[in-house]
RNA sequence: GUGGCUGUAGCUCAGUUGGUUAGAGCGCCUGGUUGUGGUCCAGGAGGCCGGGGGUUCAAGUCCCCUCAGCCACCCCA
């Protein structure tokens, strides 16, 4: 074993790995495009304070997930932990707000310093979807349908949930703050350590709780939706019927909150039982204030980030590249000759390998490593006669074929 | 960051109460076939037993530290 390791929680992607991580990718992209999305790619990294502005000075991801350092020029930069606040800082230096609404999906790698588990890495990848500057509830059922049909073209919506909660808008939210505070400073006696720290820095987190003192104690806690106002009711009102309209199952859970300050009305998780306690595979929500409170215009906006690593766990194992031919010259006259037929066959739209090296019998078995469905051999005795030898190579019959219709031979093969 | 489990060949894993040159299957290489793979047969290479320290006549095996993976918590995708 090597003593050379990669950096703790950092992974090669490679062989199927990799394929699975493409599929996801390529699934988002193909069902975004029907929605009218359009990719965006931010930096990997920005200053600093593009994330500890916006996610709060209280948050784990600020407090002790970042990776900040500073440049030559004595700037403070970090790798991004998320990509809404980078989609957000794009939106306000290149002055999209011209433009409303936009849609937009993202894919990339993400960093966070934590303890690695199997779904939960250092460096791991997100793809993600935000629409900006849509007030209505609208684009909520719109981005939450996209994931949906996203986690459907997976063949893994069958074994997800799509639990939903409304945080309310500012005003309501406060007000539930206070209410729940409240409750629970009655019972800061009954309640685990971890939660009498959540008070004071992010009481809604309580409900989340496992600790099961605690939910005995949540049990009795006040309800959000009791402390709604008009608005924030009628808008998460909408939000049903929307998803009901657009076909898209859904299970009401209370006490599914976000941490974050700028977060309001409709939050949402597509969860899965299939993968431990990494149980979030797509998570999003309305973030009416982010762009405000980065010194942007005000600007709505709702979206959801999805790990690939999780999803890729997920999904059916994904079919790699075209069986290739295999085409094998015997000697350097035909090697040269080889490289030309090669060439043409791959512009004629076959795939084909041509081993580097060898004598027959180890290109052959190259051949068949590489899953050749079909051996192209060129020997003198071809050469001699303007032909090819072509070999099935499941059935193992040859037949010699003339240069001039060996694409037509071919043909079956592709 | 907290607690627990695990690290032996490229991969999956055996390895007895501490006791000779640490094994298997798969994979890899060579030959049986100087123009034929996949099957078969014969042979071969490949291990600081994660790393460091300690106990002992003797450590893969026991102890301590450390690194990594996994599981749960925290938190989150």
């Amino acid at each position: 074993m090597s003593t050379l390791q990669p950096v703790r929680g950092t992974h090669d992607l490679l062989g199927e790995e990799c394929l699975r991580h493409r599929k996801v990718i390529d699934t988002v992209r193909q069902i975004s495009g029907r929605y009218g999305f359009d990719e965006i790619a931010t930096p990997v990294f920005e200053k600093t304070d593009v994330f500890s502005r916006t996610l709060g000075d209280t948050s784990d991801i600020v407090t002790k997930e970042m990776y900040t350092f500073e440049d030559k020029g004595g700037d403070s930069l970090t790798l991004r932990p998320e990509n809404t606040a980078g989609v957000a800082r794009a939106f306000i230096s290149g002055g999209l707000a011209q433009n409303l609404p936009l849609k937009f999906i993202y894919q990339g790698p993400m960093f966070r310093y934590e303890r690695p588990q199997k779904g939960r890495l250092r460096q791991f990848h997100q793809v993600g979807a935000e629409i900006l500057g849509v007030e209505g509830p609208l684009a909520d059922v719109e981005v939450i349908s996209l994931g949906a049909h996203f986690l459907d073209a997976l063949g893994v919506l069958g074994s997800t949930t799509l639990e939903l909660n409304s945080l309310g808008d500012g005003e309501s939210r406060k007000a539930y703050r206070e209410k729940l505070v409240a409750y629970f400073e009655g019972h800061l006696g009954d309640l685990s350590k971890d939660s009498r720290d959540r008070l004071a820095r992010n009481p809604l987190r309580i409900l989340d709780s496992k600790d099961e003192g605690d939910r005995k104690i949540i049990e009795n806690a006040p309800v959000i939706a009791d402390s709604f106002n008009d608005v924030s009711k009628a808008f998460f009102d909408q939000v049903l019927s929307g998803l009901d309209t657009a076909g898209v199952a859904y299970t009401l859970n209370p006490r599914l909150v976000r941490g974050l300050d700028y977060y309001c009305h409709t939050a949402f998780e597509f969860t899965t039982t299939e993968l431990g306690s990494q149980g979030a595979l797509v998570a999003g929500g309305r973030y009416d204030g982010l762009i405000k409170q980065m010194g942007g215009p005000q600007t709505p906006g709702t979206g959801w980030a999805a790990g690939i690593e999780r999803l890729a766990m997920m999904i059916e194992s994904p079919e790699g590249r075209a069986r290739p031919l295999a085409v094998i010259p015997i000697g350097d006259v035909a090697e040269i000759k080889a490289l030309e037929i090669t060439q043409q066959l791959r512009h004629a739209g076959f795939t084909v390998d041509l081993g580097y090296s060898g004598n027959m019998k180890k290109r052959m078995k190259r051949a068949n490593n590489v899953q050749a469905i079909a051996a192209v051999i060129l020997g003198e005795d071809e050469l001699q006669n303007k032909a090819a030898t072509v070999r099935d190579m499941e059935t193992g019959d040859q037949l010699e074929v003339p240069l001039a219709s060996l694409e037509d031979h071919l043909t079956r093969y592709r």
